[in-house]
DNA sequence: CATGAATGAGTGTTCATTCAT
DNA sequence: AATGAATGAACACTCATTCAT
């Protein structure tokens, strides 16, 4: 069975002369790195640490502070793009599929903290680094396609009330996740309760979903 | 022998106008440099000449950056909470009550921006600056109780479904509200569709009160 | 016996607390380091350690290493047209005016070489530091006004050639000091001879004054 | 089977020619580079650009930059000289042969300014590479010679003063030319009138013999 | 109450040069 | 003969903060 990589499989590889490896090690520790500094507060000497290669590096491979920055962003787009595909929510009835992209927007962030921290360091900086992106345009997420198929679905079986704009839909699913896990520190010192317990998530899937189902849901 | 100082020399006045005046445009200016920079890209000497005062005074009234930053966090929840306050919500009947708050917090949102990437810069900071207020008791928002007894009202009225949390309720109408238009920037980028036009503003408010009286009704 | 400074005298200075002395140290230094080593070869940090302060306070006084180099520029160019005005050419007869310009230009070359390297400087970056400076009209050097005088002087005592442009000849003039001096070291090299002993100095002087005199005098 | 590479497989040539070609172009690219930004201000990469070839390469033939600028500067003196042979000043009348030479030194200044800019740069650094260089002696240029020549027959001839001596003489002609072309930018921006047009350039050229011719001739 | 002067520790970025093939 | 990967030392410039009055 041949190697998938393009590379031949030279045994007994030099440790660091691999262009590949240095590079995705550059972007695991940016992402880190920016995810929890921001971008403004993220150290372009801490992120060659995080990845053990030296800084001047990072510039050879990325240029700049801000394009790595947009290489990782498009990384995390991806990403979670490849996730959403795997879903596949088109084989499932309609609730059940509402109710699966509820629990998957949520389990997602839950296991992806970087991808909020890094969608508002973008926004804070308004959005400049995607506008500059050759790759905007394939992240327009075919799930908002997919969601309109099965809003229709549901509404020609009389399931679903109609008049739903999906991509509404989907901010409002993702809003609710996000905001309760984005902002988990500021309200749990606010409430006075800690957001995070496995009981508190559990409360808060389950909440989004009665939210979500009950809107979605004629009657 | 008179003073030299040109302000007049008010007999009995609380210790000096100016001092106020001067804190004053310090906490404005900061809020505007923090809301649009975070908090690690805001700069001591962009604030001081926002607020038109010299760099040293900000340290003689707020000891430092983050102390200042916590001031202005502060000031924004108690803004947030004076406004809250304003709505009178006990008075209405509960679902228009329920309509009222999702569109007074979608317009609040909409009328301070600065409130929003306020929020998201202490986030990122995991809320330190916050646990270290005193103030932040006094920021647990009535409204959580207003929430509860209008969602109580509404239930023994047999017009709400039981057993709503009002924390999560709050939750999910700040957070369709929120990330709408935190995340703006790189929705719009993403969806290839402006979410700030009149009418698309119009429409999400339309969405948002259809979703949050969708759950909270019964049937 | 009142002090010219404006400054009061205050007995016992803080060593360096002292704006005036700060900036005077860094223009000193930095035209040192300037002349030494180019504009592009120059480091702040160089000029930092030269003039005894902290780095920092380059910026804070000169903003930029390009503006430094521009304020340097402008007093190299004040300080010649002071000397240039102590001459008193106008009090002189024709050729004897000639001939101490001549060698003002040359002895002021060689007490102040740095004048020869931030020219070289300058120019290879295309004059654009002068060209954004605001004090550029103020250089137009007042000697080109004055040769024109004693070059007319001459020519109606029947001493001089007519139709001599005065910038032509100062530029001739300088022009044989400077590349002598400017270029000492290839010349020397090329020429295998030492051209700047007692001896070769005071017969480059000598000559310069032959030729221009040669020029300039009738027959 | 032929060989797949572009490049001729001559049979006996003095180990490749490509070898030659790179070695060309970097020394083109280097000499641009070093006249248009300095020694200091010249950048490896940029030459490596300019000459189309792998920046390793330059290490490979010239081990260091300032070997490279040694070599091209030893160039430069190459191609004048070349350039100062063709002229044959020998065969001239000696009046004829002083105009020829300063109207050559002016074009030949004027068609390579990279010359001036080049012999800036090695004086700034004090000649030090030229000092290392072996072929420097190569550079003394037998002008020098042939102007002694000159100035001899056109003394015994009774045209010519007598005493002159020719690295002055030549030192004078080049420095007329030398400082107004290297200086242009200072003396346009102080004089405030371009010297670079096509009339002011036949002016100076012509007030340059005038200059020159007054000296060395008799009267 | 207010401020101009001063600073240590960094900040993103650059540069000539070397490594390994 | 030629090259992509890698690096240490610098570099211009910045920042929050303190000094001294």
């Amino acid at each position: 069975m041949p190697s998938v990589k393009a590379k031949p499989a030279k045994t007994a590889e030099p440790r660091s002369r691999d262009a590949d490896r240095s590079q995705l090690a550059i972007l695991l520790a940016a992402r880190d790195e920016f995810a929890q500094h921001g971008l403004g507060g993220a150290r372009v000497d801490r992120i060659a640490e995080r990845a053990d290669v030296n800084k001047r590096l990072i510039y050879y491979y990325f240029t700049s502070k801000d394009e790595l920055f947009l290489a990782v962003l498009e990384q995390a787009y991806a990403d979670i793009r490849e996730a959403e595909n795997q879903l596949h929510l088109r084989d499932m009835p309609p609730a059940q599929a509402i109710q699966r992209l509820t629990q998957f927007t949520w389990e997602y962030y839950i296991a992806h903290p970087e991808f909020l921290t890094l969608l508002n360091s973008e926004n804070l900086h308004q959005g400049r680094h995607l506008a500059m992106s050759g790759r905007v345009r394939d992240m327009n997420s075919p799930l908002i396609q997919t969601l309109a198929e099965i809003l229709e679905r549901g509404r020609s079986e009389g399931l679903f009330r109609g008049g739903i704009d999906p991509i509404q839909l989907y901010v409002s699913i993702a809003g609710m996740a996000y905001f309760y896990l984005s902002n988990n520190h500021t309200l749990s010192a606010i409430f006075g309760r800690d957001l995070m317990t496995p009981k508190a998530r559990h409360e808060r899937l389950s909440h989004m979903c009665d939210v979500i189902l009950g809107y979605v849901l004629r009657n």
